[in-house]
DNA sequence: TAGATTGTTAATCGATTAACAATC
DNA sequence: TAGATTGTTAATCGATTAACAATC
């Protein structure tokens, strides 16, 4: 199905907003649709569009557009999400139990497998369908059932002996939430950082930036 | 202080990372380095850093480097996070309680004043120095307090009139943790989206695709 | 002064956009 | 068939990297 053999991560990375954009699509209602009209709902170029989904295959039909529920069901299997990759939380604080709690795993590729912390008063928590374990039987824990990813909610100063651990044990990607950044020290390690300070610096920024100029916001609001 | 007049978000994304770096610098008590040196650690080019510096101004001095100390400053001012932007948390659920108790907002720019939420069993509910109000009353509450920023944590469903009712009341810029992607439908309001599970199925891609490949992980790995 | 390292200009690379022939 | 819209090639644009003169 691959066309392309090295597909840029600035294109992976608008698939999961394409993927959200036809599921709404399906949900209105609506069956068939162009580059273009889908590009001017999601503020990009039509060429982008078909671009992006060309390195991966011919989707589209001249004349016609794109099956939206077709379109949509395949950028799921290159995402990979209809697979169930074992992964575990480790850090069961507020952000991981937020994260266990909110998202359903499952439609995004992964099965929730464990959920460990080292506060005494948290292990034990039910979590959904499973428990918080004490993250000392977390190498035993491996072993066995041989977990592909691991969501990284620990602080900062438990991280790096954290992620050091999990590599050696098999883990070969992490979801990291913590602000420890160990994508330069393991290269090959895949790391998806998420680093929500970061974000909101990147806010600040922008909200100093509309004051400095003095953009009126009455204009731009209506 | 600022040399360019408009500098690329590219550029802006990194300075938090910077910012993060610098102070991890600090902690190690580092007091100068070289742009090739910083380099080395964040897995950057030298270029690029002294390239993306010098959008803001001149801050090292050749021969010697950078001073870490002034450069983070520097960073932290260009970054506005020394204001103080009044902010709201709309949505005290499991992702908005998370965020509130997790971040120390007065370290990123912004002021927390008011955490809403629309659950009864949820209001009241005290979230560090502040009592979560209904939301009924956020109309009132901005036309008094006037928030720049609205932390975006609501359901999809409900966020669309949310925002919109926002904006009329002058928020001008979210962090929009919400699925409803609303950068689009109003231009010029400053919107930065973390979409987490967009992150998630990226993760799930790169999983995949490094099993794909069959590059050896236990290669990699040492 | 000599060595080091910046600030900045020029070259390269990659990503986005435009154009259009192919074709449904 | 005619109209529409894709898939794909070519042109443009912007971002990254390299090079080096300026200077601490």
């Amino acid at each position: 199905m691959l066309k392309k053999e090295n597909v840029s991560l600035s294109v992976i990375r608008r698939l999961p907003r394409y993927h959200r954009f036809l599921a709404d699509l399906m949900r209105s209602g609506i069956t068939r649709i162009s580059s273009k009209e889908l590009s001017r709902r999601m503020g990009l170029t039509a060429s982008q569009i078909r671009q992006d989904l060309n390195c991966f295959g011919g989707f589209g039909q001249q004349g016609y557009g794109y099956n939206v529920e077709q379109l949509h069901r395949e950028i799921g299997v290159i995402l990979g999400i209809d697979k169930q990759y074992p992964a575990i939380v480790v850090g069961a604080g507020n952000i991981g139990r937020a994260i266990a709690l909110n998202f359903d795993f499952s439609q995004m590729g992964f099965e929730m497998i464990g959920i460990f912390d080292i506060n005494p008063s948290i292990i034990g928590m039910p979590i959904r369908d499973l428990t918080v374990a004490d993250v000392a039987g977390i190498e035993a824990f491996c072993q066995k059932h041989h977990p592909r990813i691991a969501v990284l909610t620990v602080s900062r100063s438990a991280a790096a002996e954290m992620a050091e651990k999990l590599i050696h044990l098999g883990v070969s990607g992490f979801w990291n939430f913590s602000h420890y950044d160990f994508s330069v020290k393991y290269p090959g390690v895949i790391v998806e950082n998420v680093h929500l300070s970061d974000s909101l610096m990147t806010l600040c920024y922008m909200v100093k930036d509309l004051s400095e100029k003095g953009t009126s916001i009455e204009v731009l609001k209506d």
